[in-house]
DNA sequence: TTAGGGTTAG
């Protein structure tokens, strides 16, 4: 028994974040024929339906992550002649962004040919995806072809400026807004964190919470507001984190913000980063939902912490539990590993990466076994390690054999990696001094002095080192 | 033509 379409897109409607049935819904809507373009239907609406099913199955895969499936889908539409319409491209272009940077341009194309650039979401659309791909001209002058920008088009292009650094021009924009929403509040918070300004970011904050907007309940800050902030302020240096984060705590609970995975992973990684691990692990316990970020930040926070032993407890009941690890709890599994010198664990865990896990390792995870190995006065494996690489290591790589090479007194190994990472690195202060203080040891007097006067000619300052005791 | 655009965690 054949389904009538207007019934499959009401499905459709109704699943839009089950795989399953999306899947089902797209099978059927083959089958039946639903997808072709019937330009001889009797009435327009059914004209329309084959455009109308492909939105909504276009929309439905992207809200799945699928955007490769979606832009599958659109090369179908247009293959079937169905025609697209406004309420086709954002989806479309949204797929493009975070899959396919160089289908930006033709879908840019697509669009004039179907003569819906004057759409004001379509516009929108394409503010944001220049955005995403760098091309900050573009998006600004999409933004300024749009002859009244709404307040979500101008919320594009403060993200726009956010992400690509320039904060001048998006605080500029914020002002001259007619209208501003919760959105646009966290997307210039959001810009400051992105670009390293966490103290600014955290300001803003304060200011959007002390805003007539805000005193009249008109606009209300969201998860999205207390996530960016709470990562800003995890990232404060200079002291003042703690204080500030669980002020800003504080400002959820009073505003009876749902705790959600997100605003508990942030909070995790706030009160991780500032030492305090027993709100770390209560903010934890608490937590109903948990998804590979949460179980991440706990890691994290107990690896900075020097808590190997329930780094590892912790990853255990990660895997208890069927949560899938992914490469940055690698990170701070072999990070704790390297710290405890737990040389045999956090080789067998690396090489259960790829073979139990699926998981290739990247650079860093390289970094670490170098760092575990080297730590642990193994120079000679963890040389054999870095050689048996499969790509070129970068500075990260060898400054872990460096700090070893340091720890454990190998003068003539590390000065031979400290020669390599000043090419490879010839800004990084640290290099020169640690360099310099190698060939001091070694009475190579002319040697340190020629790398401590390479230094002051290349103009680069050792920045002094400072700590902090941060108690509130 | 019922739909479509902006912010969030390691």
């Amino acid at each position: 028994m054949p389904h009538s379409p207007e019934f499959l897109l009401r499905l459709l409607q109704r699943f839009p974040r089950r795989p399953n049935q999306i899947n089902q819904i797209h099978s059927l809507l083959i089958s039946e024929g639903h997808l072709l373009y019937n330009p001889n239907a009797a009435y327009t609406s059914l004209k329309w339906m084959s455009t109308l099913l492909y939105n909504a199955l276009t929309r439905a895969y992207l809200g799945l992550g699928q955007a490769h499936k979606t832009l599958v889908l659109f090369t179908h539409m247009l293959a079937h002649q169905a025609p697209p319409n406004s309420h086709t491209f954002p989806s479309i272009i949204k797929a493009a962004a975070s899959s396919s940077p160089s289908l930006g341009k033709p879908l840019h194309t697509q669009v004039i040919k179907h003569g819906v650039l004057i759409d004001p979401f379509v516009q929108t659309s394409f503010v944001g995806m220049y955005a995403q791909l760098g091309e900050i001209f573009d998006a600004r002058k999409m933004f300024e072809e749009m002859s009244q920008p709404c307040v979500v088009a101008c919320n594009a292009m403060l993200d726009a400026f956010g992400k690509n650094g320039d904060m001048g021009s998006a605080l500029l924009l914020f002002e001259r807004m007619p209208e501003r929403d919760v959105v646009s509040w966290t997307s210039v918070i959001n810009g400051f964190g992105k670009n390293g300004c966490f103290s600014d970011a955290v300001k803003f904050f304060e200011k959007m919470m002390a805003h007539e907007d805000v005193m009249a309940c008109l606009v209300k800050p969201n998860e999205a507001t207390y996530v960016s902030v709470l990562s800003s302020c995890a990232n404060l240096d200079g002291g003042g984190a703690l204080c500030r984060g669980k002020q800003i705590h504080g400002y959820a609970i009073r505003n009876e913000i749902e705790f959600t995975v997100f605003t508990g992973t942030a909070l995790i990684d706030l009160y991780g980063k500032t030492g305090c691990l027993r709100s770390a692990l209560n903010v934890f316990n608490q937590m109903v939902f948990k998804e590979v970020c949460t179980w991440n930040a706990m890691i994290s926070s107990l690896a900075a912490n020097g808590r190997e032993a329930e780094v590892l407890d912790m990853f255990e009941k990660m895997k208890v539990e069927g949560q899938r690890p992914n490469e940055v709890t690698f990170v701070a599994v072999l990070t704790a590993c390297a710290r405890g010198k737990l040389v045999e664990m956090g080789l067998k865990l690396f090489q259960s990466m790829l073979h139990e896990f699926g998981i290739a390792p990247l650079m860093e995870h390289y970094g670490c076994v170098v760092d575990l190995l080297g730590r642990a006065g193994l120079l000679k494996e963890a040389t054999g390690f870095i050689r048996s690489m499969p790509f070129e290591p970068d500075g990260s790589v060898l400054g872990a054999l460096f700090g070893a090479c340091k720890i454990h007194g190998a003068i003539e190994l590390g000065n031979a990696v400290g020669e390599r990472l000043l090419e490879l690195q010839p800004r990084h202060c640290g290099r020169y001094v640690a360099l310099s203080n190698i060939n001091a040891g070694m009475e190579r007097w002319d040697h340190a002095a020629d790398l401590r006067k390479a230094m002051v000619v290349a103009g680069i300052q050792k920045i002094p080192a400072y700590s902090l005791i941060d108690c509130m």
